[in-house]
DNA sequence: CTGCAGGGGTAAA
DNA sequence: TTTACCCCTGCA
């Protein structure tokens, strides 16, 4: 592996902040010079953004501007999708108008399943934290100006850690969690790899909820926020439920809100963008 | 300094 | 439907 480089000029919707601060993903750091680096299927890439020209570099396996193009979801027409959801109403208009550079990465499945089982009942400095030691101490090293980063573990790599040592990591009651479900996934007790030519969205839902410590709210962020890339979800968290209440339910009792009107609401509104409209309302409440 | 609530939920009662 | 859960942080 040795260090690429590669640039795109005037990318629609691709601005670095909305894209790693809308709680998609936990490994990207921002720079000094504003410039972020993160760590991804096993590459080191660094993103910086002047004017209308996106720089990429670093340490890749395979062809850099592939690697770009499939994880940053360059082939998908966002300016298509905002002008749909735009005219649904005028609260996801200034929500895209709020997050316009969002992206929703193709993040690797297993990555993307155990980061948000530990994401559970969780902050993200924590959770960032939990994830960088859980790299450090079972990922691959990769060198690059000098510094050490550490790819994420893969199954194989985690096979042997005990639930004490998940413990010492501070994953806290999710250390279960997470070896139950590595266990199961190495054991192919659920078998993922079909998930990506299953059309039912509900059905690979159905799997993923049989996972220890997947729910539905951690199912529908795999479900969004992974490679498999469903935007017929709408996760649900305190911040969405904040936001739908806000919005769209006006209940005097924020915590008295039903899930099942929030997803009926979403839904009727979104239909199979709702996923992505979720982005933009989450990521513009939250900011804001 | 100590105490305590709460955090981007899940699982068990 | 309600409650405990491991740890860290912010704040009284």
């Amino acid at each position: 592996m040795q260090e690429q480089e590669y640039q795109i000029e005037n990318q629609e919707s691709f601005e670095l902040k909305h894209i790693f601060d809308c709680g998609q993903c936990f490994r990207w750091n921002e720079e000094d010079d504003k410039s972020y680096t993160g760590v991804f299927k096993g590459n080191v890439l660094n993103v910086k953004k002047d004017n209308n020209t996106i720089y990429f570099k670093g340490i890749v396996n395979g062809n850099i501007k592939d690697i770009v193009e499939d994880y940053f979801d360059l082939n998908r027409d966002y300016t298509k999708i905002k002008k749909t959801l735009s005219k649904v109403d005028n609260n996801i208009k200034k929500g895209i108008e709020y997050g316009e550079g969002i992206r929703i990465l193709n993040q690797d499945l297993v990555e993307t399943i155990l980061s948000f089982i530990i994401s559970a009942n969780n902050n993200i400095p924590r959770i960032k934290k939990i994830i960088e030691r859980l790299s450090e101490s079972y990922g691959t090293k990769i060198v690059w100006n000098k510094k050490n980063y550490y790819a994420f573990p893969s199954l194989k790599q985690l096979e042997n850690v005990s639930v004490e040592e998940y413990r010492n990591l501070g994953l806290g009651f999710r250390d279960k969690r997470i070896y139950d479900t590595v266990h199961m996934l190495l054991n192919n007790q659920v078998d993922y790899k079909k998930w990506y030519d299953e059309n039912n969205t509900l059905k690979v839902r159905e799997e993923l909820l049989s996972l220890a410590g997947v729910g539905p709210k951690v199912a529908d962020c795999i479900l969004l926020f992974s490679d498999l890339k469903r935007f017929d979800v709408f996760p649900i968290d305190v911040w969405v439920r904040r936001v739908m209440n806000e919005l769209y339910i006006k209940n005097p009792d924020e915590t008295k809100v039903n899930k099942k009107d929030i997803e009926r609401i979403a839904y009727q509104k979104f239909g199979n963008l709702e996923g992505i409209a979720q982005q933009y309302l989450f990521y513009w409440k939250r900011e804001a």
